[in-house]
Parts: structure tokens; sequence; C-alpha cells
DNA sequence: CCTACCGATCGGTAGG
DNA sequence: CCTACCGATCGGTAGG
């Protein structure tokens, strides 16, 4: 009746909503329809099922940015492709998103490890587009890149905890405020 | 030989590293060189110490912006005491403030209430200081307020996740950085 | 996917 | 703060 998918689909729910140790295989079965036992006909473990829910998180995030960046244009417009890719991808596949953002603890040290290292090489992609609107005068060249980029994606990861559907701020009205924000602060 | 304060500090330590599910009773009293049931006479129980971390968080918080904005001038030096008093609690009680950031999930309904309460009257002072800010032209008119207080706490949140002392940049850097960003952006 | 388990570990208690 | 436990639950397995 379920599939492997369906089984890491609902693990990701319920690591972002309780915890990867919140979490026991009995409570995914449950929310399956059969018994914790039953999951072993399709997934190895537990922490299997984790390495895969943050393995989606982190594909997601790379593939927007490939794909933001893919388009071109000036440093600006490469900017607000990102934010736009981020904040689509938050608001996408949340629980993945939420597992990958704060559940990472959980990994054993290399999976961990590797978690840092594709953090990295997203950051990198923001981090690339600041310098080159820096070096040709779209962006003020006395920041620190490292930490604008720190800050940006600050703002844009923390949309996962905060942001609901139902408010009155749709999604492009987030792009703009997070874009606008980003560009001219508050003066 | 350990008072009641020292199990307190050493659970904050815990559940900030490991979560508060990942922590056992067994792992606390490892942690202060006795046993888990030996712990049962200096706290209630595991949920106590919970709510008791969580607490100690949210009051660092509400004190320093309290403080902050005691010493009183124009809205733009209030903002710059409420972001230096956020960095310096963040810093100054990590543990804390990773608890009660990230497992208050973990908490019972009415407890959870109350600190997602607690964060929105802290809020609110960075919302007043900004709304103050855009009435006497110190900032641009045409931000929502709610929206930016919510990317600058995204901004002083985070650095829980990624600041380490012993990094090249120092805390007054860190505050200046993180107001200079909010104030101008990057252009 | 279920039945029937396994040893380990969980939060917590009684009594000293 | 320890000894000696308690019932419940954990991740996981054998066999069908």
């Amino acid at each position: 009746m379920n599939t492997r998918e369906d089984v890491v689909i609902a693990a990701g729910r319920l690591f972002a909503e309780r915890g990867y140790h919140g979490t026991s295989m009995r409570d995914l079965g449950n929310e399956l329809g059969l018994l914790g036992s039953s999951l072993y006909s399709h997934v190895e473990g537990k922490q299997a099922l984790l390495v895969e829910v943050v393995s989606r998180g982190a594909r997601f995030f790379q593939d927007a940015a490939d794909a933001a960046l893919a388009r071109g244009g000036s440093p600006p417009d490469r900017l607000r492709a990102l934010i736009a890719g981020h904040i689509g991808v938050v608001l996408d596949h949340r629980s993945e998103v939420r597992t990958y953002l704060n559940e990472a603890a959980a990994l054993d040290d290399e999976r961990r490890a590797a978690v840092i290292a594709a953090r990295d090489r997203y950051e990198a992609s923001f981090r690339t587009v600041l310098e080159e609107g820096c070096a040709d005068g779209a962006f003020r060249s006395d920041v620190d890149v490292v930490i604008i980029s720190i800050f940006i994606l600050s703002i844009l990861n923390a949309v996962e905890r905060w942001y609901r559907l139902s408010g009155r701020i749709d999604r492009d009205d987030l792009v703009d405020a997070t874009y606008g924000f980003v560009l001219d602060g508050i003066t």
C-alpha cells in the first residue's frame, strides 16, 4: 500500500514537527496506518530515513540556486533570483527544509560534515553574486560579503519559522520585502 | 555537592547541544558526576528542567531589551541598543538561548503558548522603536514594521547558529555589521 | 505487512 | 546522593 517514498515523506513531516529524537518508528508507522516494525520492509532504519530527508532538503536548495543563476543577468537580478528561489524551496518543501536546517545534529559525524559542506557550497552562490555586484558598483564595496551572505541567509532560513500561507502576505510580497530590505535596509 | 542551579545549567548545555528528546536524565547525571536517579532530589523532573532553562532564556532577552530602552535616545540609538543587547545575550547565555529558540516545541501546550507570548512581547520592543523612527523620519516610512522586525530578529537569532568567539570578528564588529546592514542594506 | 519477540534504555520512585 | 528497582517504550529482527 505504501511506497518507500511515502515513508520518507511522512518521516520528513514528523522529523520537522517533533524532531528526530522526538519521533519513534511506531509514531511513523502509525502515521502511515501500519506498525513500526513494518517500516523495515521499506527502509533500512531510522537513521537512513533522516539521511534521505536531509539529502532532499540539500538538493532542493542547490537545484534552486543553480536554476536561479543559469538565467544570468546583473548581480542584483541574480541576487533577487537566489532570494526568490530560496523562499520558493522553503514554502514548497517545508518539512524537508525544517529537517535539513534543524536536525543535522542528529546525523552521524560523516553525514553532518557533508551537510555543512553542502551549506557552504550553497552559500558560496550568494557570496559570488555579492562579490560581482561589489566589483561592478551595483553594491557597496565596503561590505564584508561573508557576513552579508550570512545575514541574507539568516533572513531566508528563518522564513520556515514564522511564515504562514494563511497570512496577509503572499509569496511575491515576501520576495519583494526581502529583496527590498537586503538592498536598502530601513533608511 | 551539586546545587539545583548546577543541574539547571548543565541541563541547558545538554538541551542546547543534543535537544530535549536527545538528552536523557542519565546523560545529565553523568555530566554532573552522579546517577540519573540522584537528580530527582534536586528537581521535580525533566520537563521542569526544560521549563526553567527556557524561562531563563526568555528573561535574559526581556531584561536586555528593557535595559536598552531605559537609556532613551533617538529611535536609531535605541535600535542599536536593542541589537547590541540581543547579541550580548546570545553570546553570554548561549545554552539558554539555544534551548529557548529551538526546544520550545518540547514544552506542553500551556508553556509553549507562554513562550510565544514572551517572544511577541519582546518583538514589540523592536516594532515600537521602528514605528517611532518611521514617524520622525529617521527610517523610511514605507516599510512594514512587522516584517522588518521579523527580518531583524531573524538575523539576530541566527547568530547563535554560526558565530564562533574564535573567529576574526569580535562582538563589537558584529554589532556594527548588523546595525549597518539593517540601516542601509547592501547599496 | 503482521505476529511475536529481543535487549537496551527511558523517566521516575521507594527507601535509605 | 546511592541501591535497587518499576512499567513503558525504544530501534530493530525472525519468520511468515
